[in-house]
DNA sequence: TGTACATCAGTGAACGCGCGTTCACTGATGTAC
DNA sequence: TGTACATCAGTGAACGCGCGTTCACTGATGTAC
């Protein structure tokens, strides 16, 4: 009976936190489509609520305050690249770095929204420590994934070089080839992933020659 | 008579233009100032001002608005970088990516606040037509340069992806291996210039192949 | 079943602030006669 | 040499605006007895 009790509590309970998260999500979604169309920074509470359908001070009911909700919309929008590079490490055994790196370019080609937001917190600092542990962490992952495909490729020695030499240049690529009124869309896509191909066939063919170099 | 009256209303007007030239700059040297410590969008003109010793609205004895001091100053900042290039390339009849791609480092590191512009219009959308001219022009020219050495090195075929790689890798290095309170300003500039370092061998040795393959 | 109370998402007005820019003015310097 | 006028860098107050956030309040729903 106690048990009983306590059960239907606790699925209570999880339903009205289901219903907190979808509300939460609305919000962060009308923040995501508004992050699309203009630099983040222009991007204001009261935008928001408006995209929303709500009042700007609802939005305090769900978030403490503006940065917690970017921060939130961001490492929500970066956690599902990270899955997906997961899922392609489980799935095979001996993956090219190729299909990772036409994967970031696609990713954030389409998301260019958080592609500007990391950027940003990369050239302006983070606002405060939890920020900058977040941001970190997300780093972090995305290096060892890369580090992760480049031993799985037989290299040995400096493995994090040639991480931190893709992901520098798929960001750059990305920063750099950017929509302008003569391209289209899939032009820009075609490019990136043309450009990204050239530097990930480089690292490949480096990799096979400092394989095969003695230990 | 005539003449040397002319002569001598040119030499006062020209010093009278020289004058007003040294306050524009005492104006963007105080913007520059300031560009190093905070994100430029951060940066008002009451901050300018101040830092330059005058009151805001002098500042619009100079500039007709924000925008155009935030221009000026960009492309007096960058304009140095292309020079450097140009007597390098003048100088040297086969000079090597690498340096090219050093320097790339180096002065981007020392400048930060520019490269944090560059990266800004890039990603926000230049704000006029003006402003889409002056910074297409910038990014061409550092372009063009990449491919004259590329050429100089006997590639034949598809240069400019040479050069675009090259051009994202760079930036990208920049944007993203950044000081942290762990990091010195050395170790930083050591760590971008060895992973351009790689990337540059990589292209190097792709321009070698490609060199040696039939036309 | 009915009543008093608690909880909480949401509202709209307001606060306080910093911003880019404008405006009327001052004072120094140069120009015309 | 003296006087009237023009030019222009610079000043400080003010304007108008948008922002993040707070506050007192409402109304719906659930809870306790």
């Amino acid at each position: 009976m106690d048990e009983k009790k306590t059960h239907l509590e606790s699925t209570f309970s999880k339903l009205k936190k289901r219903e907190k998260d979808l509300r939460k999500q609305i919000i962060i979604e009308a923040a995501e489509k508004l992050f699309a169309s203009k630099p983040f920074h222009k991007v204001s509470m009261r935008d928001i609520a408006k995209e929303a359908g709500i009042s700007a001070s609802a939005i305090y009911r769900h978030f403490p305050d503006q940065k917690s909700l970017f921060l939130e919309s961001f490492s929500r929008g970066t956690l599902q690249l990270k899955n997906e590079f997961d899922a392609m490490l489980a799935q095979n055994k001996k993956p090219s770095i190729d299909i990772f790196a036409e994967r970031f370019i696609e990713y954030f080609t389409e998301k260019d929204q958080y592609f500007r937001m990391m950027i940003n917190f990369f050239l302006e600092g983070p606002v405060d420590a939890e920020m900058f542990y977040k941001l970190s962490d997300i780093e972090r992952t995305l290096l060892q994934q890369f580090d992760e495909v480049f031993i799985r490729m037989g290299i040995k020695k400096n493995v994090r070089y040639y991480s931190h030499a893709l992901f520098a240049a798929l960001t750059g690529i990305v920063a750099i080839f950017r929509s302008t009124p003569d391209k289209t869309f899939e032009q820009i896509m075609e490019h990136r992933k043309r450009i990204a191909r050239i530097i990930s066939i480089l690292l490949k063919s480096a990799a096979k020659k400092s394989q095969s170099l003695p230990p």
